[in-house]
DNA sequence: GCCAACGTTGGC
DNA sequence: GCCAACGTTGGC
């Protein structure tokens, strides 16, 4: 099956990419919103997830890869939230700003623009490749 | 620091 | 079941 595409926030004084990349993987956690916890939920093992930081930097910094589907959030009893595990890809080149993805037509759809509240969305193939693009990054499809 | 957007809570 | 009040997120 196709792999997916995804967005995931982060503030970086909570858990940075250089955090993730200096740990090896990491579990997603604390997810606390029924839409973002269906994004989640929708996530397969292979997928691949833009790392974005939120607040401070506010820009797609880094590409992370699905490596465990959800499963109870280990951080809490409610057994209605999830987690997820990954594991860093590759730094983009460059990192994208927010205000470039607000600037640019072909990403002004994207939910990161449209609901910025949301923590956890969907990327069609499209836009995640022409945040690729606009980050001077090449990756090699396997 | 402010405020818009939006989710949640609780009174009725 | 509605909606006002309140809390949180996150951009600016």
């Amino acid at each position: 099956m196709a792999r997916s595409y995804w967005l995931a926030k982060s503030e970086p004084s909570a858990y940075s990419w250089e955090q993730l990349v200096s740990d090896g993987s990491t579990y997603w956690d604390g997810v606390r919103n029924y839409q973002a916890r269906n994004n989640l939920n929708a996530m397969k093992k292979g997928d691949w997830m833009l790392f974005y930081h939120s607040v401070k930097g506010c820009e797609v910094v880094g590409i992370a890869r699905v490596t465990r589907e959800a499963y109870p959030d280990p951080t809490t009893d409610d057994e209605r939230w999830v987690a997820v595990d990954i594991e860093p890809l590759r730094a983009l080149e460059r990192p994208v700003p927010l205000s470039e993805i607000k600037a640019d037509p072909a990403l002004a759809e994207m939910a990161l623009v449209r609901q910025s509240r949301l923590s956890v969305m969907p990327v069609t193939r499209t836009e995640f490749d022409r945040i690729l693009k606009l980050s001077g990054t090449k990756l090699r499809r396997r």
